[in-house]
DNA sequence: TAATTTTTGTACCATGCAGTACAAAATAAT
DNA sequence: ATTATTTTGTACTGCATGGTACAAAAATTA
């Protein structure tokens, strides 16, 4: 069996897998339906489930993809910006999201684990993994902190990971219920002293 | 027109609206299907639609009955243990809840607001007054608890009700997303601190 | 050019959903 | 008892969903 036989994907399979994991992220798993995914990815049904299997195989591979990007991104922003201001960054951006568009997309982990929590088992196992992750790199990034001085915090480095990802996913569903600024604001300074 | 004409209700109204208030805090609003509803609140497609005209109508109303029993319950638990106790204590009964079957369903509003954030926009109103609210009455148990001494922060009494909701609104998220226990622990230790 | 292989577009399918129609049943008023 | 009024049970409607069937289209190989 030769390989490049017959009719040519239309489409790159990465690119429409970013538009998928930005459609998920934005909409969450289930409100996603099939049709508008499959209309932000521009591909027609047929090619989907001859390249994607099923929507729940789409949505796995969105969430690696989601942790493929974030480590590249944030690895390049510690280069630049420094350890410390890069975890005050991830803050930020969802914050900047917020006043800016007037609405946050959140983590997309965390969106998904509420979703999955009880329903989908399979994606939650993969969440949970995806987390912990997440917690090593930041983990990572206050060590680094922690060596260059940045951050003199004598809380165990994981613990204060934990802590700083509690507060930020809290952030999240506080902005979301609606909360006020000044409330947010006194939040996002008590993370800026968590790191401190 | 005179009144107890007709047919009688074959059941209690508040009854099965607190059956619905359950099902709903169990499984969210999407995912709670009308006839899973139904079959929760024990009674038929017609007498649900002569009664509540709609489904949204339906959890709009376990939403303020949310409201009306946490308030009752939080009251009678802080003559019960004192203020600063009540809130720990509001804190520890979603963990225990965890520890013993395994999952939580954590704050009514918290998981609506996310369900609702871009979803349905009457409901997302509700939402915030129900959660502004709930702050209102931290807030309250806070000042109570330093009148009496039971805490000394000095950081101002709406904020430290905004950091203590936000830090227990985080907890729920990194529980759903499977973190470990060590983590949860430190976070719960956390949040004692910061009520000190 | 003919045969083979793969992708693509369209029509379709079964299921689950919130909500409706309507007649039968149960009560109160006359 | 008859009538008026309300609730109840069941069947139905229309729509959206994830997923499938299948033939036409587009490329490679011979």
């Amino acid at each position: 069996m030769r390989k490049n036989r017959g009719r040519p994907k239309a489409f790159d399979e990465d690119e429409v897998l970013l538009l998928a994991m930005n459609y998920f992220w934005e909409h969450g798993y289930d409100s996603a339906s099939l049709d508008n995914l499959l209309e932000a990815m521009q591909i027609k049904k047929s090619s989907f489930y001859a390249t994607f299997k099923s929507k729940e195989v789409l949505f796995s591979k969105a969430l690696t993809l989601y942790r493929h990007s974030s480590v590249k991104y944030i690895h390049s922003l510690e280069k630049e910006k420094g350890s410390r201001e890069t975890l005050l960054i991830i803050m930020h951006t969802s914050i900047n999201e917020l006043r800016e568009r007037g609405s946050i997309r959140g983590c997309l982990l965390i969106n998904s684990a509420k979703e999955c929590y009880h329903k989908y088992g399979n994606l939650s196992t993969q969440i949970t993994n995806e987390y912990i992750f997440f917690l090593d790199m930041f983990s990572d990034l206050i060590a680094h902190a922690k060596e260059k001085g940045e951050i003199k915090s004598t809380i165990d480095t994981r613990l204060l990971a934990g802590r700083f990802s509690n507060a930020i996913n809290g952030l999240m569903s506080t902005i979301e219920v609606g909360a006020s600024d000044e409330i947010i604001d006194d939040i996002i300074k008590s993370i800026e002293e968590l790191l401190t």
